[in-house]
DNA sequence: GTCCC
DNA sequence: ATTAATGCGC
DNA sequence: GGGACCGCGCATTAAT
């Protein structure tokens, strides 16, 4: 079905949007309370508009959804200057099926490199364009015997084909250049494993004109989290064993379970994945009676249970990420004072009851695995992100009731997907 | 990089 | 001063 | 040939 939509506009402090199927002008406000609870709603083939909003929202169960104060910055969403035509039928051909394919080793290896470099170069759709080809070539049951054989598949163009051909002959190809070993360049790696440094701001102080981290370190824009993970940079940039990652996580838990036995902890991204070792532990809190509308509550307890972290000494040092994330710098008490153990990196956070298995799967990963599956759930018709899972109606395009969610099965059930195990999610690296 | 207009 | 748009990291 | 290609959250800049 074709719809018209009209730009979406924005009068005074109200948002008005343009209801994509009955041309309805709505404030946000109520669009808010028609479509979504939360400040979301998915325009079908316009993508996402978010609302930016909702911190001087208050909900109320009973009122709905009120406006406490109007706000600087309301909306930021596919604005188009002018009118667009559309097709309302999602077109969104997944080619990849779940799990990885080692037929194509030999290619996808080359490919990832390529994906890599393209990376570290900033083109974001490079990489993307060689991962898409990965995820095309590992879906295919077959040992690819040319490039020609290749072409034939989704996201393989006339350049993948060439390079494809290249790898079989001399199992590389040329366009992987690895990265020159200049001064310049470490200091660049090491300066984007700096949080909030990417390859712009690495870029950006490298033609400020610092030559080494000894100079960089004293630079004023820095934060203190910035500054103490440069003052550590080796010892934290060295990866965990997963025995060690054990070990974190033990402590942790036992001292929740302590508290009360009914808290519920996991640790998450790789370390659930099964990997031998990881940059940092990713553990995710809840509790049952951590409730969805008392987060003052939950910040708290995390605020306290990372003080007792640290007032024990497992925790050397924090720093807050928002008021229910923390980046923890912890240790593993050592008996042997002359060996002690090395700092590591955890991420601590704490969510809602309601939220525990959403945000658990969330931040387990890996990330092409939870993006697949948030766009199969757009598919089968539900929102999936780390706070709902809810059924989007398929003619009003409007997010339903969040439905309740009490294991990461439930997720998979609901959405009708055979349950993969964590370790199984891994895509990236086969 | 590929895809799609 | 307020709102719109963009930058950047993840 | 030429534009689109995640999308969110926070911060900053540009525009009005």
């Amino acid at each position: 079905m074709l719809t018209t939509i009209r730009p979406l506009t924005r009068q005074n402090t109200n948002t008005y949007c343009q209801h994509y199927l009955n041309n309805s002008i709505l404030t946000a406000r109520t669009l808010i309370q028609q479509v979504t609870r939360f400040s979301y709603i998915y325009f079908p083939g316009r993508g996402i508009a978010s609302f930016y909003w909702h911190p001087k929202l208050k909900i109320n169960k009973n009122e709905g959804i009120t406006v406490t104060e109007t706000t600087t910055q309301s909306f930021r969403g596919p604005v188009d200057k002018k009118n667009v035509t559309v097709d309302n039928e999602i077109d969104k051909n997944i080619t990849a099926k779940f799990g990885p394919n080692s037929l194509n080793k030999n290619i996808t290896d080359v490919l990832k490199e390529l994906a890599k470099q393209e990376r570290a170069a900033g083109d974001f759709f490079r990489e993307r364009a060689y991962h898409a080809a990965i995820k095309s070539i590992k879906a295919y049951p077959k040992k690819i015997e040319s490039g020609k054989e290749a072409r034939e598949l989704k996201f393989i163009g006339p350049s993948i084909e060439m390079k494809i051909d290249e790898i079989l002959k001399t199992g590389t190809c040329s366009y992987v250049t690895g990265y020159p070993d200049s001064a310049e360049r470490k200091l660049f790696n090491v300066l984007t494993k700096i949080p909030r440094i990417g390859r712009i701001n690495a870029l950006k102080y490298l033609n400020k004109g610092y030559k080494t981290l000894e100079e960089f370190i004293d630079d004023s824009d820095l934060q203190p989290d910035q500054k103490y993970i440069i003052k550590h940079i080796n010892e934290l940039g060295e990866k965990i064993p997963r025995l060690e990652m054990n070990i974190l996580r033990e402590y942790i838990f036992r001292m929740l379970k302590n508290l009360d036995h009914r808290y519920l902890i996991e640790a998450c991204g790789r370390f659930r994945r099964g990997e031998k070792c990881s940059e940092s532990l990713n553990i995710v809190i809840s509790h049952p009676e951590f409730k969805e509308d008392a987060t003052e509550n939950i910040d708290d307890f995390l605020k306290k249970f990372i003080n007792d972290l640290k007032i024990q000494g497992f925790c050397t040092e924090y720093f807050p990420k928002g008021p229910s994330k923390y980046l923890a710098i912890c240790r593993i008490p050592s008996k042997d004072a002359a060996n002690p153990y090395l700092r590591r990196k955890i991420e601590l956070r704490a969510v809602p009851y309601k939220n525990y298995w959403l945000t658990v799967l969330a931040n387990t990963g890996d990330e092409v695995f939870y993006k697949s599956l948030q766009e199969k759930s757009l598919e089968k018709g539900f929102r999936l992100n780390d706070t709902i899972l809810a059924p989007i109606d398929p003619n009003s395009g409007m997010v339903g009731e969040p439905l309740i969610v009490n294991s990461e099965d439930d997720i998979f059930k609901i959405l009708n997907i055979k349950y993969l195990a964590p370790e199984t999610r891994d895509w990236k690296s086969s």
